[in-house]
DNA sequence: TTCATCACG
DNA sequence: ACGTACGTGATGAAT
C-alpha cells in the first residue's frame, strides 16, 4: 500500500494535510489542520506511519521550516515541476497546459489569469492541488513502459527537489577567512565596492604606461582592443584564448590583469558578504528552467565555482568532502539510448577514452574527448574530420542516433530524453523563417537556423538523458544513505551536472565512497534496465574540494 | 537593455 | 564552400 499526501495551504490557518490511499483515493485520516507550531511533528509523524508521496505545488514555502526541524521525506511529487515536464513530454497522453515556473514564485492568487502569462498561475489550496494532481494522472500516457518512464522521471525531479532544498539548507563549508586572507594577499587591502583594490589598480597603472594610453581601463575591451592595435598586436579581440596565442611579456601582464580583475568582481569581498554565512554558501538552485532538465541555480553564480577558488571550500575538523562524477557520462549514455553495443562494449572499462586509444581511433586523451563531444554536440570536427570519421566506423549506431535527432530538429520537430523529457517546439518565428525565404540572404539565415537547431537537438537527447542519470543517481543515493541511517551527519552540500559533493565525518568517508558507486550502479539499472551499460564514477576523499580532482 | 567576456559541465 | 560545437549565470561596459 502507498500513500500520497497532499500539503495545502490551510485557508485558515496554516497548513491542510490530506492523507489519502494512492490506488484508491480513500482518505487514510480525515483532513488534518495544522498550525505553523505543529507543522513540522505532525509531518514527521505522518511520515514514520505512512512513508506517503508528499505532494506539494512548490517546495519553497514548506521545505524550509521541516529541514530546520530535522525532518526528512523520502517521497514527493513537486506539481509545479511535473506539470513543466508533462506539458512538454511527447510521451504524454494528452496536453496539458503549462506551469510558469520563471513567475509563479511570488504568485498565490487562484487561478491568476493574467494576460501577462500563458499558463494559469495555481494556488496553493488543497483543490488546486487536487485538481493539477489528477490532471497530470490523466494525462500520464496509457503505453506501460511510457507510463513508467514518465512517473519515475517525475519522482526523480521531485527528489531533485528536495535535495536542492537540503543542499541549500545545509550549505557548502566555506573557509571564510583563508579566503580574505587570499584576496588580501592578491588584492590588497580592501576598499570601496566600486574602487579597484591596490594591486589591480597598479596593474592598470602599468599597463596604461606600457601601452602608451593614459587612463586606460583594461575591463574596457574597446579601449583595450585599440590600445593593442596601436601597440601593434594584430588581435580580432581581447579574449582571454586569443591572447594568450601570442607570447609577450605585455600579453602576460594583461592576461594577469584579466585574471585578478574577475577574481576581484566574481569571487571578492562583496561575493563573500552576500553569500557566505557563518563560514558556508547558501546558493539556490533553479528547477526546470533549463530545458535540458540540467539545474542552474541563481546566486552566486554556485555552478560556475571557478577551480581557483576551490582551495577555500573547506570542511570543518573531522570531517571531509567525497566528491563524485561520473566518468565520461555523456558518452555512455549516448551508448545506452542509442542501444549501440559497439560504444557500450567500449565503455565496459571504466576508462572509455583509453579504450578509444589503445583501439588506435585516436592518438591523444584529448582528442577522444574532443571528438566525443563533437560528435555529441555536432562540431564542425565530428563526422567531418579525422576522429570523426574513425568514431562513424567504430560506432554507426551512436552515430545514426545523433544524426537523426540532428535531422529532425533541423524539420522543427521536436526530441526527447530517454524518460520523455520533451525539447520544446521551434516557435511561431522560426517557422516562418524556415518557410519564407524570399531571396538568397534570408534562405542562408534560414539554413543556419536550421542547423543551429539540428546541433541544439543532437545535443538534447544525451544531455538530457544524462541530467535524469544524474537525478536518480543523486535520488539513490540519498535513499542509501538515510537506509545506513547517516541523514544527520552525512549530507550532500553540492551539485553540479555529473558531480556531487557530499560532506561527512572522516570515518565514514570510504563506506560512502562505496555507497556512491553503487547508486550509480542503480541508477543505470533504474533507467535502462538490467542489460545497463556501465556507469563508473571517480570518487575523491578530501577536505579540501580544491584536492579532490 | 544588450554586448563582450569569462566561469562551469 | 561551408557552419568552427551544446547548455548555463554573472559582471562591467556600451548603448
Amino acid at each position: 500500500m502507498s500513500a500520497i499526501a497532499f500539503l495545502a495551504t490551510d485557508p485558515d490557518g496554516y497548513a491542510l494535510i490530506d492523507l489519502r490511499d494512492h490506488g484508491s483515493a480513500q482518505r487514510l485520516r480525515p483532513l488534518v489542520h495544522v498550525s505553523r507550531e505543529d507543522f513540522a511533528t505532525t509531518v514527521a509523524s505522518i511520515e514514520a506511519e505512512f512513508e506517503p508521496r508528499w505532494a506539494m505545488l512548490r517546495t519553497s514555502g514548506w521545505m524550509p521550516p521541516l529541514l530546520s526541524a530535522g525532518v526528512y521525506l523520502a517521497k514527493a511529487h513537486v506539481l509545479s515541476l511535473a506539470q513543466r515536464i508533462m506539458h512538454r513530454s511527447p510521451l504524454a497522453g494528452k496536453q496539458i497546459p503549462d506551469f510558469d515556473l520563471e513567475h509563479s514564485e511570488t504568485t498565490t492568487e487562484h487561478f491568476n489569469q493574467d494576460a501577462l502569462f500563458d499558463a494559469p498561475t495555481f494556488g496553493d489550496s488543497l483543490e488546486d492541488l487536487i485538481q493539477l494532481y489528477t490532471q497530470q494522472r490523466q494525462a500520464l500516457p496509457q503505453d506501460p513502459v511510457a507510463r513508467k518512464r514518465l512517473e519515475l522521471l517525475i519522482h526523480a525531479e521531485s527528489v531533485g527537489a528536495l535535495i536542492a532544498c537540503e543542499m541549500e539548507h545545509a550549505g557548502l563549508s566555506w573557509d571564510e577567512a583563508g579566503h580574505r586572507a587570499l584576496l588580501r594577499e592578491q588584492l590588497g587591502e580592501r576598499v570601496s565596492e566600486y574602487a579597484r583594490p591596490p594591486k589591480l589598480a597598479l596593474k592598470a597603472q602599468e599597463l596604461a604606461l606600457a601601452l602608451k594610453t593614459p587612463g586606460l581601463n583594461p575591463d574596457s575591451p574597446q579601449e583595450l582592443l585599440k590600445a593593442l592595435h596601436k601597440a601593434g598586436f594584430a588581435v580580432r579581440s581581447v579574449r582571454a584564448w586569443e591572447l594568450e596565442q601570442i607570447k609577450h611579456p605585455l600579453i602576460e601582464q594583461i592576461l594577469e590583469y584579466k585574471k585578478l580583475s574577475r577574481l576581484a568582481s566574481a569571487h571578492g569581498d562583496v561575493w563573500l558578504d552576500q553569500w557566505v554565512k557563518n563560514s558556508r554558501f547558501h546558493p539556490h538552485y533553479v528547477l526546470g528552467t533549463v530545458v535540458s532538465g540540467r539545474w542552474a541555480a541563481s546566486g552566486g553564480g554556485a555552478l560556475q565555482l571557478p577551480h581557483a577558488i576551490r582551495q577555500v571550500v573547506r570542511t570543518g575538523p573531522g570531517r571531509t568532502f567525497v566528491v563524485a562524477d561520473g566518468r565520461q557520462l555523456e558518452p555512455r549514455i549516448l551508448a545506452a539510448i542509442s542501444n549501440d553495443q559497439q560504444l557500450q562494449q567500449a565503455g565496459a572499462q571504466d576508462d572509455l577514452y583509453q579504450w578509444l586509444l589503445d583501439a588506435k581511433l585516436v592518438s591523444t586523451r584529448q582528442e577522444a574527448k574532443l571528438g566525443m563531444l563533437s560528435v555529441i554536440y555536432g562540431g564542425g570536427g565530428g563526422a567531418s574530420g579525422a576522429v570523426g570519421a574513425a568514431l562513424t566506423k567504430s560506432f554507426p549506431t551512436a552515430m545514426r542516433f545523433v544524426e537523426q535527432a540532428a535531422t529532425a530538429g533541423q524539420q522543427g520537430e521536436g526530441v526527447r530524453s530517454f524518460l520523455g523529457r520533451g525539447c520544446p517546439p521551434a516557435d511561431e518565428q522560426w517557422m516562418r523563417a524556415q518557410r519564407d525565404t524570399a531571396d538568397e540572404a534570408s534562405q542562408r539565415a534560414a539554413d543556419a537556423a536550421a542547423r543551429a537547431r539540428g546541433r541544439f537537438t543532437r545535443n538534447f537527447v544525451v544531455q538530457s538523458t544524462a541530467a535524469e542519470w544524474a537525478l536518480v543517481w543523486m535520488g539513490h543515493a540519498r535513499h542509501l544513505i538515510h537506509q545506513a541511517g547517516w541523514s544527520e551527519v552525512c549530507r550532500q552540500v553540492f551539485f553540479v551536472h555529473d558531480e556531487i559533493v557530499f560532506e561527512c565525518p572522516n570515518e565514514l568517508a570510504d563506506q560512502l565512497q562505496r555507497l556512491i558507486a553503487h547508486a550509480a550502479l542503480l541508477a543505470g539499472r533504474t533507467l535502462f534496465g538490467a542489460a545497463s551499460p556501465h556507469f563508473p564514477v571517480s570518487v575523491a576523499i578530501s577536505s579540501n574540494y580544491a584536492d579532490a580532482k
